[in-house]
DNA sequence: TCTATTCTTGAAAACGAATTTCATTTTCAA
DNA sequence: TTGAAAATGAAATTCGTTTTCAAGAATAGA
């Protein structure tokens, strides 16, 4: 599936991922629970993908490097991983729960394809206002909103005219 | 649930239902389907509500008028609804589908409580605006977008701090 | 180092909302 | 009125998410 991104950063570097293990580990110190060896290979297997990935995705992806991770420990770190700001979710109303890494990213929107279910991302300072502006208005201490626009790409629209001619 | 809501008319006429019911009927006869009592019933509900209903939650007042109506129908005739733009779906992101009638009333938006699940409608026009100049920068035909924002509302807050000291 | 305690793991089961199936009933056009 | 097509609703199915549980590590204290 095409994701259009817009980066920051060609790639992830070595001291981001050093700086996002660290993270990691003071957050898991912090409430409590342990540094393993399948949390750390999930983090970085994480690090390195670049779209909107499900947790079945993932696991996929990490399978390849050490098939004994399970799918539930893949579901578990990567709740980890957004509750100490790693990971975000990403929501396209599929059903599916997809997470992608804001490592060294500004805050994002995305467009999404409901044809070929690609995607394109987009920044507007504008929203951003609008979150706290609505908030103040009615009194609300706002903490994050969702945004995506839903359409359909230009290569599905030349594909549907095709098919009508 | 609390949920404020702005409101275009103080409530719904009983021009407007036979007007809704119209349109039920006019898309019935478009796609080749039947008319019938059962949802005649659904979208007379429907429209007397003033919230953002679950399916389960319609059927529950649905079966108060008639108790023979099931789910499965209430379920179909949401999307029926959803198809010739009676309803439209509205996002919690709490996995549960919800729906609320537009009828008479402007493109809105929504802030959520996410301690006590309460909202607050809101309008916007920039965020229509967004819409489509995000859509023609990237050549997306744009279709609908959702946006929500989500924080903790006075009251909530109020019961946090009181807890707390 | 040993040991007790706690946490982690992953397979499998449970969960829950959405959706489909299917036998029966109803609608509607001829 | 009648028969083909659609509607109905209870039950079953689907499918992603989440929890359970028994076995296997990690860690702190002795």
């Amino acid at each position: 599936m095409l994701q259009k991104r817009i980066d920051d950063q060609p790639s992830i570097s070595r001291e981001m991922v050093r700086e996002a293990q660290e993270i990691l580990h003071r957050h898991l110190k912090r409430v409590g629970l342990k540094q393993t060896a399948q949390r750390d290979t999930i983090l970085c297997t994480f690090l390195e993908t670049r779209d909107h990935l499900s947790t079945d995705e993932l696991h996929r992806l990490i399978q390849k490097k050490d098939a004994g991770i399970g799918y539930t420990t893949v579901y578990r770190t990567l709740k980890l991983l957004a509750e100490c700001g790693l990971a975000s979710e990403v929501e396209f109303h599929d059903g599916i729960a997809r997470y992608e890494h804001q490592y060294n990213r500004r805050s994002h929107h995305h467009m999404v394809c409901t044809e070929c279910g690609s995607s394109v991302e987009f920044f507007s300072r504008e929203v951003q206002q609008l979150e706290q502006e609505i908030g103040r208005k009615h009194n609300y201490a706002t903490t994050r909103h969702t945004f995506q626009i839903y359409g359909v790409c230009e290569d599905c629209r030349k594909k549907k005219n095709g098919a009508e001619c």
